[in-house]
DNA sequence: ATAATATTTTAGACAAATCTAAAAATTTGT
DNA sequence: ACAAATTTTTAGATTTGTCTAAAATATTAT
């Protein structure tokens, strides 16, 4: 595959949730930053290689094929973003652009090498799942901030935005993956909530909330 | 740069060993195994931007901007090579093939820190020099050793050729860099020599000793 | 010096990945 | 149900990097 089918392969599968639901041609654009037209094309000529069941109109999905494709780009993007963060001391918001390009080199050894390098590592930096070599993983059971109850004690375990304008922001105010959170107070009005974190309380708000992925402690 | 332009200053870089003589159309085609008008059309297109000195049917030379940057490609190439032996377990004949990917990942940081994280290595695993950021370098006093006198003692300290079976050939016989050499006896009739390394009497034939290189001990 | 040979460039074509503008199909709202 | 709006596809053009075949230039040998 080429780099630039890599990118769509990976866009599908991750706009596919999983797999399931056949994509629409003006949602890989807009994830793509490319136009529809473009990825018309594209998604013909993946289609005639066996990687994308497609039929026109009728959006786009990953075969079987595909979807060992995709899980093996996202996991060298994720073990990439492992080792710039565990090794060469980037913060987990500088990671995503340099594994953006280091993901499409080609070499077995390499990532079974890293791999091993890292000590086997399970999640990436922003809480997300490696797949193994094979493509799997377990699903986290993880619940947005924002979806839980008053009251939930939970654990900080992974984000939804991984952008560095919000990476940023949970840096600047201490919040850090791992850490224990118990939601205090809901405020009916705006959504924002009210939380006990790292044995501090501090007020968010929905946006922030509906970024964030905790895993519930009972 | 595109990737594709970075491959063509390297080699560009490579034959005009450091960067005086004038580079042939033929020369870097066949380096690059690619056809005469490619390379053609390339080097005018590099001539364009400023990356080499180009008139027709006269080759082609780098500019102080194209050895700048031809260097950060070395540089970066020879980085990773260290990396995947170093980190990774790579014997030296593998690690060509992946670097040619890796040399065109762009990050700045990535280099700068993969550089401290390696310690700051002077060469690469196969002796040749690691330009610093600013892509300074001392070319290292080293000889072929078909070149040296009988009775010479030195050091192995590189290979001209580092293709796979020249490297395998060298492990299959336990010469590796570092080791002491001293040459017993040169033979007139095909040029082969005899030498003592690790303490060990082996004969090697001229194309092996013409692709080795020693740094003497005096 | 000139012919033969080798090298290099030009002209024209092609595949990959993209774009714009227009046409076709689907979805939505009344 | 049908008009309007939206989405998607097609047609045709563009850029990058490559190729083949033919023409131009340079080099070598007699
Ligand atoms: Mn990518
Ligand atoms: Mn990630
Ligand atoms: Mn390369
Ligand atoms: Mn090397």
């Amino acid at each position: 595959m080429t780099l630039s089918e890599e990118d769509y392969i990976k866009a599908i599968y991750h706009l596919g949730k999983g797999e399931q639901a056949p994509v629409s041609t003006n949602a890989v654009a807009e994830k793509m930053d490319t136009k529809p037209s473009s990825v018309t094309d594209m998604v013909k000529k993946l289609s005639e290689k066996g990687v994308v069941n497609y039929r026109r109109y009728k959006g786009v999905r990953l075969t079987e094929y595909g979807l060992k494709i995709a899980l093996s780009i996202v996991r060298k993007h994720r073990l990439w973003e492992v080792f710039l963060v565990e090794k060469l001391h980037f913060s987990w918001d500088e990671v995503h652009e340099v594994a953006e390009q280091l993901e499409h080199v080609k070499s077995e050894k390499l990532i079974d090498e890293l791999d091993k390098h890292l000590g086997f590592p399970k999640i990436d930096p922003h809480g997300d799942p490696i797949p193994s070599k094979e493509g799997e993983f377990k699903k986290a059971v993880k619940k947005l901030l924002s979806e839980v109850l008053t009251g939930t004690n939970g654990v900080c375990v992974g984000v939804k935005d991984s952008s560095p304008p919000f990476l940023k922001f949970l840096d600047k105010n201490n919040i850090a993956l791992g850490d224990p959170i118990i939601v205090l107070e809901k405020e009916e009005f705006d959504g924002s909530l009210t939380i006990k974190i790292n044995n501090k309380e501090m007020r968010i708000s929905e946006q922030i909330a509906s970024n964030l992925f905790v895993e519930i402690i009972d």
